[in-house]
DNA sequence: CTCTTGACGCCGG
DNA sequence: TCCGGCGCCAAGA
């Protein structure tokens, strides 16, 4: 073995695999924002912050559900609001009356609101 | 090394 | 409620 490992995942992609780990978690109907899945990670791993999350997504978020991560304020990923209310709307997510943001008193989930 | 950028968040007006 | 400003943290130019 010429190096230390050969399969060695780099921190990044550890920090990336928690990020998405997470976010395939949550359940339909459900969401998480960007600074309580930071909150989690950072809880795990000791790093990253709600911009971390979001950089993530941005750049390997396509292959989970996405529209569950939302910002702190109800609203979908910047640039890709309408998109997430159709899918919020196609799992019956708990809406505000205006239909822009998440009721996040309702729709809010945790990791740990699952055990 | 410095400056800018980004799927963020909180506070004040 | 909407808007602007500042803090935050890592990556890239």
């Amino acid at each position: 073995m010429p190096s230390y490992s050969a399969t060695m995942t780099c921190m990044d992609d550890e920090y990336a695999e928690a990020v998405l780990q997470i976010v395939e978690s949550i359940p339909p109907g459900r969401v998480m924002t960007y600074g309580a899945i930071a909150d989690v990670v950072g809880a795990s791993l000791g790093r990253g912050g709600p911009r971390q999350v979001g950089s993530v997504m941005s750049h390997d978020g396509g292959g989970v559900p996405w529209w569950r991560v939302v910002r702190a304020d109800g609203r979908g990923a910047r640039g890709h609001e309408i998109r997430a209310r159709e899918l919020w709307l196609a799992e019956v997510t708990p809406l505000h009356p205006d239909g822009d943001r998440v009721d996040l008193r309702r729709a809010a989930w945790s990791p740990e609101h699952a055990g």
